[in-house]
DNA sequence: AGGCTATCGTTCCAAAATAGAACTGTCAAA
DNA sequence: TTTGACAGTTCTATTTTGGAACGATAGCCT
């Protein structure tokens, strides 16, 4: 498989796994999301190699996930600060954090809560029909083939 | 870091990469939810490698998400399908797909469609508070520690 | 001025993972 | 008896990662 040309392949999930699809870029954007921002800061909450680090975020901004804000001139200094398209991730993080919490949590119980501001509660993140509202199953879908694709791909 | 116990992590997040964290593991995933479950079916959709489809099928049985189940005797062959806990994988899926869809789409349009058998309706996949019901967005979520961790890890 | 620290990277080499192709083994059908 | 389908394993070359050191810029302290 040609990973270089995987985000051109005539499948979504394929696309999006060009961009995401990688150990590093999971950790990385889930510091994103908890606010961090910063080279050093990556480097020391992930324990990643400086060279790798540098790396992913130059993929994650030349995809437009990440933007490099500059905070500071003289020493030129930038942040890593998501853009909506990275914002866009979050029901994909949340999904796994979430399937983590159910399926390989331990006897400790959640490492983290999630309280959703609008209402005030614990939450779970959940899946729904954007047309009925239903809780989506695997089952319950079918999949049928849209304009863009020509043949038997996904 | 060491990835061989990455599922032990303080971290729901980390404790999924661990498991679905690869560009071919989700891959694999992907062609699971669309019926594929033999080993020569996923080497010829994928163009994988058969060395790795064997390393990696073995490891998502091992993580308990796909079950190698008999269908021949004489000679002994297998196909892989999904546990529960490998279906409860499908909202992470979606999340994908539907962020590639939404993100990285080309003007061709999209390359599959999605059916709700249920109502009947072509949809996308929304993720929503598990108590009030509203989309979620990243903003809107305070994150606690919870039970299962003693320090600043997520 | 000289040296320490902070920040953001780059460079280099060894170790690990992946790609690609060939090979093994079982059995059915021609 | 040969061919073909299926499910892998084995082997080597290439690519990606890991780990540690090095470089660049500037503020601050003495």
């Amino acid at each position: 498989m040609k990973w270089d040309t995987l985000d051109e392949e005539q499948c979504s999930l394929s696309r999006t796994v060009a961009v995401v699809g990688d150990r590093w870029t999971l950790l990385i954007l889930r510091e994103s999301f908890l606010r961090v921002r910063r080279f050093e800061g990556f480097q020391s909450s992930l324990q990643i190699t400086r060279h790798l680090l540098s790396e992913r975020l130059k993929k994650l901004v030349r995809f437009g996930i990440l933007r490099r804000v500059p905070y500071s001139e003289a020493p030129k200094r930038y942040e890593y600060i998501l853009t909506q398209k990275g914002l866009d991730l979050y029901p994909i993080i949340m999904a796994m954090v979430h399937w983590g919490d159910i399926h390989m949590g331990d006897e400790r119980g959640r490492p983290l809560l999630h309280e959703h501001k609008t209402c005030g509660k614990r939450f779970d993140p959940v899946m729904v029909c954007s047309e009925c509202g239903e809780a989506l199953h695997a089952k319950q879908v079918h999949v049928h083939p849209g304009p863009g694709r020509k043949e038997a791909v996904a």
